[in-house]
DNA sequence: GTCTATAAATAGATAGAC
DNA sequence: GTCTATCTATTTATAGAC
């Protein structure tokens, strides 16, 4: 299950519908999402979906699949290597927006899936989730072994991670439209600005010189 | 457009109808919904719901603008109150999680939306929107008048803050299925410890005494 | 692997009686 | 305000030719 390749001329049907499938579920959710704009936008007969996939929802399943996929393997390799915690928080933090940003499709996806109460979330894809938070509590007890951190759940350092980040990824429609009214004088956020912004809201959560 | 009260038995055909809309939204999403469904589930015949509501794009906008209306009167009084600045930024955490527990449908449907763009917000909610980072924007100002925060863009935090809380009110589902496959050791998490980690953090930002 | 044609169900919305 | 009946479009999915 490789992840699709851009949408060059050259790909696959399999890797076309994949890529136009992704776009589609994100913009419109699973239920809004048509096999027939799918195959339009991919340029392929809509009876190859059904040739390359078992129905929509497996199509969807294997999306969510790749995604997280993506994200695990890329946030073990942070927690296997050789940076000390707090580095380790901050490259997790970028670990997140660098996938986010190399698939657009992912925070919106995620949203929406967590909003359906992770119905169309098969067993692989759940270890892969678990995985994840897997790692960020291993990063977060060797701070504290380290008496850099104190113990905090790294659920909920994972919420103040992710939360935060894929507000900001999947919101660009809403400030858009906010900002079309004039009414907030700051719309304006960029990646770093926001990337640096949960990195040290992260660690101001873990940091063992906690007030309070 | 007041808040629909809960499905009361004699509640209005009107009330009914909002109430069971805003459950099959969150759960389905807005093209995932059915009038048929969301009539049957109201107890009202189907052709009523167009008697009250133009279509159903206009009761699904109608639902959000109520759910933006009363954070925005709830924010609006804490922002006007006569608390110190910390305490403020507090009460604004605590003020988006009473209204995420009051209206169950608000954090999915919400979450849902941002992935939509924001296509179905109207003037009047989008003006609510920015009314309630307005707000949290003059508590910050305060806040840096007064030597006790530095200046952050209020959207950063707002982000810090509506992020993990929506998160965790909407992801019950998700964390349940994580749960069942008995992975995470610490799935459980609670209303109580969730908000007072929010409060931290966002005051953890805005502090003057900050490192980095 | 790719196509056409079509089945079968469900969608949103309305007309019109009461 | 409430109902039945219905129109029209669109939905996922499949059968079967090439």
């Amino acid at each position: 299950m490789p992840a699709p390749r851009h949408r060059r001329a050259g790909a696959t049907s399999r890797e076309r519908l994949f890529s136009a499938a992704a776009g589609e579920f994100a913009a419109r959710g699973f239920a809004g999402a048509s096999v027939d704009r799918i195959a339009r936008a991919a340029r392929v007969n809509k009876a190859m979906i059904y040739y390359h996939f078992a129905s929509k929802a497996a199509l969807y399943r294997d999306i969510l699949r790749d995604m997280f996929e993506a994200v695990a393997t890329r946030v073990g390799e942070t927690a296997r290597s050789g940076m000390d915690p707090a580095d380790k928080i901050r490259a997790f933090v970028e670990a997140i927006a660098v996938e986010a940003e190399a698939r657009p499709h992912f925070p919106p996806i995620w949203f929406r899936e967590v909003a359906e109460g992770g119905r169309h979330l098969d067993a692989r894809t759940t270890g892969h989730i678990t995985s994840i938070i897997r790692a960020l509590g291993t990063i977060i007890a060797e701070g504290v072994a380290t008496k850099h951190f104190r113990p905090v759940n790294p659920l909920l350092v994972h919420g103040a991670i992710v939360g935060p980040l894929l507000l900001y990824f999947a919101s660009g429609g809403v400030r858009n439209r906010l900002g079309h009214r004039g009414v907030t004088g700051a719309v304006r956020l960029d990646r770093p600005t926001v990337v640096a912004h949960v990195q040290r809201v992260a660690l101001g959560a873990l940091e063992s010189s906690g007030h309070e």
